[in-house]
DNA sequence: TTGCTCCTCACGTCACGTGAGGTGGC
DNA sequence: TTGCTCCTCACGTCACGTGAGGTGGC
């Protein structure tokens, strides 16, 4: 038979903290089951123990409350399962990432040091005709977006019967780095010919679509290793850059190279810099992406 | 030959955002090497770049920003090293109690239940002196705390020539459970007429002494398993208490059974319930903890 | 009567993110 | 001249924590 106890009472049960639980009735995660009209006292049951003790594992595992909400609402058990899994698919793959960047670190303490080989290669990178998708994308979502982007990508070129040509790829735009959130396109490569005639037009978003990618000067490099250290590559290409005075607007563009090729991933990184034309004279505008009409 | 760049530069070659750089320089963790005195632009230099790039490892790892700086800042190498190894370490066991989270969820959703075994006994805890150290922890250092705790115990135990009577134990005060934050005692009974007649009193805060810890009738139960899912025997005691209209007050007891005798660690979990002579009418206080003269 | 538990504001914390409104150089 | 990048407030967010000041029942 349940029973009604304080909510210091209920903190000591459910080892969540009274300001916690004052919190969650506030946000309406979890009302008491009774207030006592004349006091204002919070009464809560003891048949709220489980729920009270669920949300605990949810926030030990850092769920967000309106996440935990919908969770607990959800009177479907497959929808609210759903969630549950995804959450823990989540935290597995933060786990991976932590792991990964506490061992880069071990290495950085013990002084492997590992942007010392870098290699730059300057050069011009044609115009390309792609099928591409494009969208905003915030930082933490890339991953995920990627890898569904190229799934459409490689859905397309097999139901249209296109020729790939060569790795793929995407472009970055400044906005991406600059507020973590910006325009982000994927592409694979495709014969020429398939492709009209009309270079990139931004504006059709989420869209796979055929367009040319138009011609740039570029420094690359080719990163290998997990991505979460791809960072220090891009440190030392943009220190190379910088220190030639080569900078160039544009997006900067990332190579997917075929892992069969190598056996590992392994990333070209692509840095727009300023091309001979311009270093004599002419006016040549660097390549603008995301412009539109 | 370093060179200065933009502000949005130096967020492309890092991969730190606009936003969190002007934080940094803020809050004094990352100043621009120069500042441009009529548009106030700041200019990062390329030599800054790794720098920043270890600041983002740490915030990867949710290094607070007080403690990078007092990293960055150490012009000693061992001490650095050590600030850094400390936080790891406490990302590893982050990482294990994670991952034991997420496996006790798993369990819950494939409906294993680990807490419908519950057995309680009831039982009148006598009187024991006991060696003892006390002192305010926070929720989050109870582990730690504890360790140092009994390491200090066994070293005292040792040193007298003390005779142990028993499994170690702790006392929770409410505010412990309530604000996530209060008094802990941790004990080690020892051989009657060892200790003073005196009972337990506080004050004496952090040190080792000779007390008597006072009699209490409670309700226990023993549970099994990892640390981090007590709460499921919390719950479950807590209600059976409850339910009975037992409840009396004082700090909750943990006795952690000698691992040597199982194979696992077991802890048996005393909640305080009113005694006989309390039912009978008589007025019997529940024992005070932490009172003071 | 004293202590204790509970209550409600109101504000603080941490690490940024989100606009608003404005300036300077190509 | 238009766009672009950068600037500084001021306020918002998330999940609580920290007091201040006050009430009700034993």
């Amino acid at each position: 038979m349940p029973v009604l106890l304080s909510i210091g009472e209920f903190a000591r049960l459910t080892h969540l903290s009274v300001k916690a639980l004052r919190h969650y009735d506030e946000v309406r995660l979890l009302a008491p089951a009774d207030v006592d009209p004349s006091s204002g006292y919070r009464l809560y049951s003891t048949a709220q123990v489980p729920t009270a003790q669920l949300i605990r594992r949810f926030r030990d595992l850092e769920m967000p409350l309106d996440h935990i909400r919908a969770v607990l609402g959800s009177t479907d058990g497959v929808e609210r399962d759903r969630l549950i899994a995804e959450h823990l698919r989540h935290m597995e793959s933060k786990l991976d990432r932590t792991r990964a960047t506490v061992a880069s670190l071990r290495d950085l303490l013990e002084g492997r040091d590992s942007g010392s080989g870098l290699v730059v290669e300057r050069r011009r990178l044609p115009a390309v005709p792609a099928l591409a998708v494009s969208r905003t994308v915030g930082w933490d979502d890339i991953g995920g977006w990627l890898g569904d982007a190229f799934a459409r990508l490689e859905a397309r070129l097999a139901s249209e019967d296109l020729e790939r040509r060569g790795d793929g790829g995407a472009l970055y735009s400044d906005a991406f780095f600059q507020a973590h959130e910006g325009e982000v396109v994927a592409f694979v490569p495709v014969a020429a010919g398939t492709a009209p005639a009309t270079p990139w037009t931004a504006g059709a978003r989420d869209r796979v679509e055929l367009v040319v990618l138009p011609a740039v000067d570029v420094a690359a490099s080719v990163h290998t290793g997990p991505f979460t250290e791809i960072d220090a590559t891009y440190g030392a290409l943009g220190t190379w850059v910088g220190e030639r005075a080569l900078g160039a607007g544009g997006p900067i563009r990332e190579h997917y190279l075929d892992p069969a090729a190598s056996g590992a991933m392994r990333v070209e990184v692509c840095w727009p810099i300023r091309d001979d034309r311009a270093a004599a004279g002419e006016d040549v505008r660097p390549p603008r992406y995301g412009a539109g009409p």
